[in-house]
DNA sequence: GTATCGTAAGCAAACGTTTGCGCACACCTG
DNA sequence: CAGGTGTGCGCAAACGTTTGCTTACGATAC
């Protein structure tokens, strides 16, 4: 259906090099202005565009780029995906979008789909540390960008944020508040951000001159369940936290609703603060108090860093890391939240 | 880097050809068991995968497809996407996702850079009644299938709801409560959902015997920030309405904000329905009432249309629409939200 | 001993581009 | 008019598969 260069040739009566060489704007090519415009005006015409397979056949490039997160249905890799797109779309490149839910087999089996040379790079979020697919990339010298989270530390591209600055920011905020038995919904230790944002909080409580009470800390995941069970545990204790940090907002939003259980009030008998600054955060009440992560940016600078990588060729591992910003909202300051928050806007 | 065919020939001594229909698993091939292990063995040791775009080439199929939306961000087209991927995925397909932020120009471009023969075929969702882009991809006869919203009645394949029955039911529900006075923030006509259940409201309206106050239908659009609007202009009238069926969540969580600016409680100064039960809706204090779209079983639903289409050949026009079903929470009557929500699950 | 047949695999074209060279023609120079 | 220099474009290979057709070879039949 689509019109061919053949078909072109013929209809202009020129050879379909030559049509190539215009439609590319070959500068190597010597013609005359009459069948320049000529050809010109034939492609503008038919809307002619080069078939993509032979075109990536004989270039081998498939102007298409790899998404790989658990899930888009969190906010969180939306809008990390937005900025993918946004950052490709100008350069020409397509974005495929793969969800793993978390699962390494079938991220395993997404990466090998692709790798038929069906995209020329992956930006991939949510890796394990030392994560074997990682690795396979390496091995087989697909571009590749990790965003979020890091596998095996400093050897492959990355954009991500601070997590042990954010972490420690946080946890400071609270502990300037007054707060002195401050406990930590941790994330797994199998994962980079589990790890730093565990770090972080460690830091800022040996810089407060506060010992560390391992009570206080319980791997709550990512998720809200896990964050509502964990929070039962450490509201059930003797002498229970007056504050918790977590590892991110979903485990912070599982705490609100363990803290409602108990009939506890946010912030006056728990304070809370999260990370990510996550749409949900601002619309719990009161505010979640949070470290905000730049996803719309990581998923920018992630795509430039990829194409960069795919056009220049050589592989060179490089590293953007961001400064998180604390957003400081009631869950920890009571009357902090602003009046009428501004309205996010989304479409249908 | 990846192996070819070739390579493999010259490895286990055998014509290119032969390993191909090996690959390929041709059933016209005989061969001797002994060369099939042999070729097969080295099939598995090397992970072969034939070439994308040289397969693409000869067989005129790129094994992706695309899901253009206007953004994902918004949850009710994360969740179709999912769908769409969990459709398409287990038959081979990868899906390249497409956001247009509403705008046409964006909409049009990424259809014309994937019109190069770069996708199979595309789901459409969000497109306005009588769009130029399907009527496009109609006359190009690409393959697409439209989501929730159609375009020129009846010519193109769609997955939907039954928008003129969820707006009734959810009308007739604010009728049954006792409601006489029910606006409607209404969505532009120039989109299928927006005349839809725009007549839905009307038709429930008559079927009540109530005469239709037309100030009472106020054009707020699909989001947050038109909700906002469209409310205080109705509750600043003289004899200003009990209940409001919105167009979309969005709007209606616009009119949360308008209430509480006023100070007016809800439901009992003011009660609200919306529309599409996005996770939003369970958030809001209280839970929003609203009509459900299962916009996962879209995605799914669409893409099976979509590949049926593609790989039976002949463009099979074809409706799926969805009975939609009503969610009632304490947005309309007071106390019908469940003890502690259950928490949505998502993953960091 | 030749014709027939079945088995196992090879040959080569084709898919639509891109691109390094080459070729024909015209024009100029001496 | 011979030789040189541009100009304007054409030729053909190559990218990696797929697939209809052909071929080589050994066995069987007559």
């Amino acid at each position: 259906m689509p019109v061919t260069l053949k078909e072109l040739a013929d209809r202009v009566g020129v050879h379909p090099s030559t049509i190539s060489r215009v439609a590319n704007n070959d500068p190597s090519l010597r013609i005359s202005p009459a069948t320049r415009t000529r050809i010109e005006s034939l492609l503008r015409e038919t809307e002619y565009r080069p078939n993509g397979a032979a075109r990536g056949l004989k270039l081998r490039q498939t102007l298409a780029l790899a998404v790989v997160i658990p899930d888009v249905t969190n906010p969180l890799f939306a809008a990390l995906f937005r900025g993918v797109e946004d950052g490709a779309s100008p350069r020409g490149y397509n974005v495929v979008l793969c969800n793993t839910d978390g699962s390494p087999e079938r991220q395993r089996s997404h990466l090998s789909s692709l790798s038929s040379g069906r995209v020329d790079g992956v930006i991939l979020a949510s890796t394990f540390l030392r994560d074997p697919s990682v690795r396979w990339l390496r091995q087989q010298r697909i571009p590749h960008v990790l965003v979020n989270r890091f596998s095996d530390e400093g050897l492959d591209p990355f954009v991500g944020s601070d997590d042990v600055m954010g972490a420690k920011v946080a946890t400071q905020h609270l502990f300037d508040l007054g707060h002195r038995r401050i406990a930590h919904l941790a994330g797994q230790a199998t994962v980079s951000t589990g790890v730093l944002r565990r770090r972080g909080y460690l830091a800022a409580l040996a810089e407060a001159g506060i010992k560390v009470d391992p009570d206080l800390i319980v791997e709550s995941g990512y998720v809200e369940d896990g964050g509502v069970r964990a929070t039962e545990r450490l509201l059930s204790m003797r002498d229970r936290p007056t504050a918790i940090f977590a590892v991110n907002d979903m485990a912070a939003a599982g705490a609100y609703a363990a803290a409602r259980r108990l009939g506890l009030r946010i912030p006056q008998d728990l304070a809370l603060a999260g990370y990510n600054n996550i749409p949900l955060a601002s619309r719990l009440i009161p505010g979640l108090t949070t470290v905000d992560v730049p996803a719309h940016q990581f998923g920018i600078v992630a795509a430039r860093l990829l194409l960069d990588q795919i056009e220049g060729g050589r592989l060179v591992p490089r590293r953007v890391v961001f400064t998180p910003e604390l957003v400081v909202r009631g869950s920890s300051v009571a009357g902090a939240d602003a009046e009428a928050p501004p309205a996010a806007l989304m479409r249908e």
